[in-house]
DNA sequence: TTGTACGCGTTATCAA
DNA sequence: TTGATAACGCGTACAA
């Protein structure tokens, strides 16, 4: 029972007495086999713990049922909930989900890559933000795929994400509603794409309510806790200060609320703080964290179903959907009092 | 260039003008093939973008150069790290690293299993605690395995770990250095490993310390945030209190500390607190958590080096490794006051 | 130094 | 209803 070489087909079909094509029709349209066989077959495979070898059948087949999802950082809060309404909805559809970690490493992307051409996986789920493989490999030969969160630079790969800029005005927008005129942005605008869409939503919010650009206020951050934080030291060198902080991210919104903490403020009563991604943590921050929530399963039921579809129906045109996120308000926010 | 089908052996055969024995040897044993003629096939392989199929190749060699990790919550803050110490060793000896998220289902495992049955990955590194794939399967076929932080139940699968009981004893001598007598533990060391070899490092620093068990006190709670704030709740309802909890990981310090300053009371003047694991949030806890710290890499490295030894010499020795977690002083602990 | 041919474990086609 | 066999892409023993 326990030898040490897994059963092939051709160990079932020795002890059944047929033929390996019976034992393979008796697997897979089982109708096909007179009863009788199918149960001695049934049988053997029970006594030998035989399973299909994956790769060969695969070889021959010529295709996987396996999902590749390259992810630059697993460790991203982000990225586990997402995974789990992938892996669902694959599942759902008979497809197992393979994960690789590339550390931002395009050299590590280019190894998966390998893994991939080698027809180990059907598809491919990228997370690896708009420059997977270095721009060299551009050009690669790639099999179906789909990019979350960020598109791939330059190519036509079916792309689905969050609407930044509509989730940004729904924040900046409720800033606005509880009352705030003088609202500082944190975050990166000037390089990162997710923070200028961020920041789009922003202007676009105080655009609609006529906040002039002198009462606007952007700080950097690239959206660490810690630039959070020194966003915070930088501002108090100005003479003006904010009523309201509107944070590219929640980890930002940590730091801007600890460096608040820090100077002897008092949160939400002498500043309103609101976030971006509804991190775990947010929660557990004093005060709870107003934030934008990523819809995170969504996105990852979504990006599933259009490579499944992909995969089914190979289609030329660009597709690109995004998601609306939602507003969760806690207690980070109240209407702007006097210092 | 850009076809649709990736290229094979045979198509730079084809161009380079040679057999597909050829090829191999030039790619494999290139001190075996003419110069010439291996200038010919290099410059084929260049121009058609072939790669080798992994999966062929695999089939033929009946082995693989991917480790398989199963992981059953890659949402873990320990794990990520875990995981660059593994693949880094990994990548140093040629061999790529995928990851199988089994969301805790056996089920799921399984169909992992299936995977390495068919001999796509070389080896096995097991996060997924004593029953990987529910009782059933115990007699498997598994390849080349090692577990990683718990030991699979039954099994004489070798096994990389943290000296628990040895990190809890340093966490509780360091309370009892800092002065405090009176220390809670928290966690549920009833039914859990981990919380079980941690319970029995802090009764043991305590027996040394010949505190008498009636100064000692249990607090139950399964570990996450909410039960640490739960048991400061439970604990309220008795009529002594402790000077420092000693919890049995970080999420539930977490819960300790906010339960307390939910009750008003000033940290670490009024309680100490230490946790093990030390996860990012630690330092931005207030105060940052003093705690023991995880040897997240050097387990990754351990492990993943244990695994391709065994891949090279299987062994039938079980074989346990231990690794002996720091303590990290921050500010959550100091002598105990007088409330 | 190079080429021919077999086998890895499947699935699918064609006959029987 | 069943069986023999080609093919998937590769590595290698053996022959040339």
């Amino acid at each position: 029972m326990s030898n040490s070489q897994p059963a092939t087909i051709e160990d079932v079909a020795r002890l059944a007495e047929v033929s390996i094509a019976t034992v393979s029709r008796a697997i897979h349209t089982p109708e096909k086999v007179a009863k009788s066989t199918r149960q001695r077959v049934n049988q053997a495979i029970a006594i030998t713990g035989y399973t299909t070898n994956a790769m060969a059948r695969s070889l021959r087949m010529g295709r996987s049922n396996m999902i590749l999802v390259l992810a630059p950082d697993i460790g991203d809060p982000n990225f586990s909930s997402i995974l789990i309404g992938l892996e669902n909805e694959a599942r759902a559809h008979g497809f197992g989900v393979l994960i690789g970690h590339t550390q931002n490493d395009p050299e590590r992307g280019l190894e998966y890559l390998k893994f991939l051409n080698s027809g180990q996986a059907a598809g491919l789920l990228l997370f690896t933000g708009h420059e997977p493989f270095g721009h060299q490999v551009l050009t690669a030969r790639l099999p179906p795929s789909v990019a979350v969160f960020e598109p791939v630079f330059g190519s036509s790969i079916p792309y689905v994400g969050v609407d930044d800029t509509a989730g940004a005005r729904k924040a900046a927008e409720y800033l606005l509603a509880s009352g705030h005129r003088s609202i500082a942005f944190v975050g990166d605008s000037k390089t990162k794409l997710g923070h200028v869409r961020r920041r789009k939503g922003y202007d676009l919010a105080l655009d609609a309510a006529r906040i002039p650009q002198e009462q606007r206020m952007v700080l950097d951050g690239e959206g660490s806790i810690e630039s959070g934080r020194l966003a915070v030291e930088q501002l108090f060198m100005r003479d003006t200060l904010p009523t309201a902080f509107m944070c590219v991210n929640d980890a930002t919104a940590v730091g801007v609320i600890n460096g608040l903490a820090a100077r002897g403020y008092d949160l939400p009563r002498d500043f309103s703080v609101i976030g971006f991604d509804d991190v775990p943590q947010a929660t557990f921050l004093n005060p709870p964290l107003t934030t934008i929530r990523q819809p995170r399963t969504a996105i990852g039921k979504q990006a599933m179903e259009l490579l499944l579809e992909t995969l089914a129906t190979p289609l030329t045109e660009k597709r690109e959907i995004l998601i609306m996120p939602d507003l969760i308000v806690r207690g980070s926010v109240t209407a702007p009092g006097k210092r």
